[in-house]
DNA sequence: GCAGCTGTTGTAAATGATTTTCAATTGAAA
DNA sequence: TTTCAATTGAAAATCATTTACAACAGCTGC
């Protein structure tokens, strides 16, 4: 059967070491708790959770949303200089930004191919490859 | 023969309709005086002037790196989330950045190709394909 | 060359996202 | 249930960047 979204949260978390705390259950219910891959902002996950009467404090969610990160559960999207989105689909995989609404959403990468990477410099290895696709309305 | 740094940065400004003031003029030669491409921080631009005895404060060089970059004389590339780079090569190109030292350089672009970039979606345009390649040492 | 207008500069204060501090609280192991 | 390290949250601190605004500097026309 379906697990429900609390479970799916509890998993989610006890597979990176974790602890399942109230305020970090309920994050990862909002971040992950359908099975759909969502972009967030510390910002906007914290609206979320005020909407959904979960009680957890700014800070906590930007203690949390790093935690997640670091644990690789997340992945943080450079784009906007003035603030971080975290992705729930930590695959490498390229993005839309739309700039008037500063919105962050999945680019369809099935077909996506970069080829002829450049190799990484001497001593050095590649992290990861960015690749974001700015868009501006007609 | 061949101009020299002033001259080239007087040129680069009156180009772009910008009042070639003596701060202007300073980092200008800066950034494009030896016709190398270069990526500076706002911070790491003040430092050289210092360097190379130029007054400007912290103020114009953050409203001057502005000011290039609306002109179209300067690319600006976020990578870091904490602060703003800015590239004197406005064509689209990757680049490399080295997580360690915070460091951005240009990626050797000859080769790379980006296959099948997904089709803008509907009512959007696509204003420019970013890719950076981030490195870490081993 | 000089008045006058507008764009620029610089200091200091303001902003805004994010991080830190640290005392109180809580999860988990014994 | 005792214990202890990890976590929370309110408030203060950071840090890159922007803004306010008064002094100043290019330019243009006279």
């Amino acid at each position: 059967m379906t697990p429900s979204s609390l479970e799916t949260a509890t998993t989610w978390l006890g597979g990176a070491g974790l602890r399942p705390t109230r305020q970090r259950l309920a994050l990862a219910e909002l971040l992950i708790g359908d099975g759909q891959h969502r972009h967030v902002t510390a910002e906007s996950l914290f609206e979320s959770a005020k909407s959904n009467r979960a009680s957890v404090s700014l800070a906590t969610v930007y203690n949390t949303l790093r935690a997640f990160c670091d644990a690789g559960l997340l992945q943080e999207v450079m784009v906007d200089g003035s603030k971080s989105y975290f992705d729930t689909n930590t695959h490498d995989h390229p993005h839309f930004f739309w700039e008037d609404e500063g919105r962050l959403s999945d680019a369809p990468a099935e077909q996506l191919v970069i080829s002829n990477i450049p190799d990484a410099p001497e001593g050095a290895e590649i992290a990861s490859v960015d690749v974001i696709i700015r868009l501006r309305r007609i």
